[in-house]
DNA sequence: GCCATCACG
DNA sequence: ACGTACGTGATGGCA
């Protein structure tokens, strides 16, 4: 077979997890020559999959190449349409979707369900469905590589690729379970919650009030005296000191959340290995932000990430960037005031305190501080002076709308270039990112137009970051999870430091490809257990 | 199917 | 009582 650059490939497999399927046929195709199609991964084909010099092109990359290294083949160099179309912008993803948009192609994937493929005999069918995947596959490639020329996203598009292994990895490794002790503490959180729901109702003597009903417990709350505009969590904290049954609802909430959001899901996705494995995205945002789902690992309470652990041997590496999104903007907006504040090292949450309250940083009050912190976090949101009212409600600063605006006002006069920053964001047509990703201006809203370049660029350069980690690391260290500027790595314990050095040093020098000239902080800390 | 709510960054 | 802080994912209630 001739040595090609590329080869297009798909798979069909009798399962949509790598964990539980097994591959029922493989087509592909060497760059323009006939798509063949085989049962099995023949010597040649293990040799193209392994191949730095061969590009493989999937659509939805991550399925194909699980498969393939779950059944113990080397995957190397590999590109995904799908998450081409995603740098597109397009949210439609399927391959069908986006031949009929790019290329004008009805497709029929009647027989795409894994159900169809369970059964012993291949017929003429399954076969010609294979070939017209990698047919379209390799069509659609060609026309998205255009397209992300002629819209000047190559680099963008690469910098994705090159993380793609992440995801891969993410999804492969999974995490590692403490589920004994967890299912303990969930017996107790189930017992104290049921606990609370008789309290409430006696108290308000309603022995059918449902508690997860907003409705019925602002129906209950007026009948008991208490009129509430909503039942979210900040309109109670107002009643929450005078009254005892409303501080329990918002108890009762908060445990039942824990319960059924992360508690009785968990076992669903636990595998015979002990650990956890959800289902990653490496463009889940629009932002450009990974996300994931079943289960949201990104969002688990921070009370339950003592029982994600390593196995033992082993040590988890938890590294997170300090306030790299303060650090997009200060790269942004060129503001002096905040890159000497970080040159500087300063606590930038007492800095912001001193420009709005006009006073030396010793002299900034505790309560000045959490006004500077609330006004940081927010200037990355795109504040209002509503906003800040809001925040700052639940950190029990009460403060007139008037007022809020003036500390908006004076945020904005003490870091002179992000105001220019705003005004030229909330004028432009579009937005660009730091790692030159764009976004159309006429469907964004103002606070996202303020937000999505300081988030876009910090996702950017984590992905730089992972980018670097998948070349270097080791075959037995395990990325186990990455939550937004948190990255989690388990190896055994013999490795900590050398793994612990170049973790750092990847988020480090990842991070500053995209933010220049502001110093860049990664914490680090080794633990059985996932932990901050 | 949408809304309200709440978990994370 | 709202125009009023960004981005996700998951749930139960309710029409």
């Amino acid at each position: 077979m001739e040595k090609s650059k590329v080869v297009f490939t798909d798979i069909e497999t009798t399962s949509l997890h790598f964990m539980n399927g097994v591959i029922r046929l493989i087509a592909f195709a060497e760059g323009n020559s006939e798509v063949v199609t085989q049962t099995v991964v023949d010597d040649e084909l293990r040799e193209i999959l392994k191949n730095k010099d061969i590009l493989k092109v999937f659509h939805n990359a991550k399925f194909d190449v699980e498969f393939f290294i779950h059944n113990g083949y080397e995957v190397n160099n590999y590109s995904c349409t799908l998450v081409m179309a995603q740098v597109l912008g397009e949210k439609e993803l399927s391959l069908k979707a986006l031949t009929n948009k790019y290329l004008g192609i009805e497709m029929n994937k009647s027989m795409q369900d894994s159900k169809n493929w369970s059964d012993d005999k291949l017929t003429q069918e399954h076969i010609d469905y294979a070939i017209n995947d990698v047919t379209n596959t390799r069509l659609l490639y060609y026309r998205l590589l255009d397209e992300l020329a002629k819209r000047n996203l190559l680099e963008t598009y690469e910098r994705e690729r090159r993380a793609l292994p992440s995801i891969v990895m993410l999804e492969l490794n999974g995490i590692k379970m403490n589920f004994d002790q967890w299912n303990k503490v969930l017996d107790y959180d189930r017992e104290l919650c049921d606990e609370i729901q008789r309290d409430v109702r006696g108290i308000l003597g309603l022995e059918e009030l449902n508690l997860n009903s907003p409705k019925q417990i602002v129906e209950a709350l007026y009948e008991y005296g208490i009129k509430l505009y909503s039942t979210s969590d900040d309109e109670l904290a107002k009643y929450s000191d005078d009254h005892e049954v409303v501080k329990l609802i918002r108890k009762y909430r908060k445990l039942k959340t824990k319960i059924r959001t992360y508690g009785d899901k968990m076992k669903t996705f636990l595998c015979e290995d002990g650990r956890i494995r959800g289902s990653w995205w490496l463009i889940g945002a629009t932002s450009g932000r990974m996300s994931c789902s079943n289960p949201p690992l990104q969002a688990m309470p921070s009370s339950s990430k003592e029982f994600f652990v390593a196995e033992k041997g082993n040590k988890l590496i938890c590294a997170d960037y300090s306030q790299v999104e303060l650090r997009v903007l200060a790269s942004i907006s060129r503001d002096e005031t905040l890159i000497n504040y970080f040159n500087e090292g300063v606590d930038l949450h007492a800095g912001t305190a001193s420009l709005v309250f006009n006073k030396p940083m010793e002299e900034v009050t505790k309560e000045e501080r959490q006004v500077g912190k609330s006004l940081n976090f927010g200037i990355c949101y795109g504040i209002t002076a509503y906003g800040i009212q809001k925040n700052l409600r639940k950190f029990g600063i009460d403060i007139s709308l008037e007022e809020s605006e003036r500390y908006r006002v004076e945020f904005l006069k003490g870091y002179p270039k992000i105001k220019e920053l705003q005004d030229k964001l909330l004028r432009a047509n579009g937005i660009m990112s730091l790692g030159g990703r764009y976004w159309e201006g006429r469907a964004l809203s103002m606070t996202q137009r303020l937000n999505i370049p300081i988030q876009g660029s910090a996702a950017e350069g984590l992905k730089e970051a992972l980018a670097l980690l998948v070349c270097n690391i080791k075959s037995s260290w395990k990325l186990v999870a990455v939550v937004h500027d948190e990255v989690v790595i388990e190896v055994g314990e013999d490795d900590v430091e050398e793994a612990k050095d170049v973790l750092k040093c990847c988020m480090i020098n990842g991070m500053k490809k995209i933010i220049k000239n502001i110093p860049v902080i990664v914490d680090i800390s080794i633990s059985n257990n996932w932990c901050k």
